[in-house]
DNA sequence: CAGTCGATTCACT
DNA sequence: GTGAATCGACTGA
């Protein structure tokens, strides 16, 4: 038998712990997507932990700028950011306020609103692949640059927030070298995702680009 | 201030 | 399996 998920918001607490820690525990989750048109949800199956200023894989390594800025800002906190000159990926800010740690959500299940994230997701051939991998799940869900630095904890109305939903259970959980992450960063095995779910995207080492003429 | 390349996706072979 | 698309942040001179 299924539980029924838990609506309730994920304190900012949640997130003031060590990112390994927070980042399997965030499977299972629901992340809520308030858009104008209505809510979209999302079940997190996969996600990718970057532990700050020590890890050479992430964005926070060479230190704090404009783009990163929000990573270094308190926990709870959504981190977006442009690449490959089309797409946008997010993270959930962790660890006390001047630390850098986050977690890149990478996958998850679209458990409301569906018909909206298909309208986003024209390509997707089928609703498992409208947030397979880290920029499919940024577009299905209208999150782009102007959401940098979403309090996913507030108070009142916040057009992200985290719900408990339904944990997964630690044996669910797998573990391996994280997608796509160039030089000494890739060793590490801080992606997270649920066993045997769907949703979850394929592995991809990382591949330089070519030089165009 | 020009060169490089990315926490990727998609179309095509 | 391979390569193109596309732009802004970052780097180093």
């Amino acid at each position: 038998m299924i539980a029924t998920p838990d609506r309730t918001p994920l304190p900012r607490e949640f997130f003031d712990r060590p990112v390994l820690e927070v980042a399997p525990d965030l499977l299972g989750r629901l992340l809520v997507r308030t858009t104008p048109d209505g809510p979209i949800t999302l079940r997190l199956t996969e996600v990718e932990a970057y532990d700050g200023p020590n890890d050479p894989g992430s964005h926070a390594y060479r230190g704090r700028t404009a783009r990163n800025d929000v990573m270094f800002g308190p926990p709870g906190h959504v981190y977006v950011y442009f690449t490959y000159g089309m797409w946008h990926c997010m993270n959930l800010v962790c660890g006390p306020d001047g630390t850098a740690s986050a977690v890149l959500l990478r996958a998850g299940e679209i458990v409301e609103g569906a018909e909206l994230a298909r309208k986003r997701r024209i390509s997707a051939r089928n609703d498992k692949e409208l947030a397979k991998g880290p920029a499919r799940l940024a577009t299905a869900l209208d999150v782009a640059r102007p959401l940098d630095g979403t309090d996913a904890c507030a108070a009142g109305e916040t057009q992200l927030r985290v719900l408990a939903g339904t944990p997964v259970t630690p044996d669910q959980v797998r573990n391996g070298p994280r997608t796509g992450v160039s030089g000494e960063g890739g060793v590490h095995p801080w992606r997270f995702w649920v066993a045997n779910d769907p949703t979850v995207s394929p592995y991809r080492a990382h591949t330089p680009r070519r030089r165009s003429s």
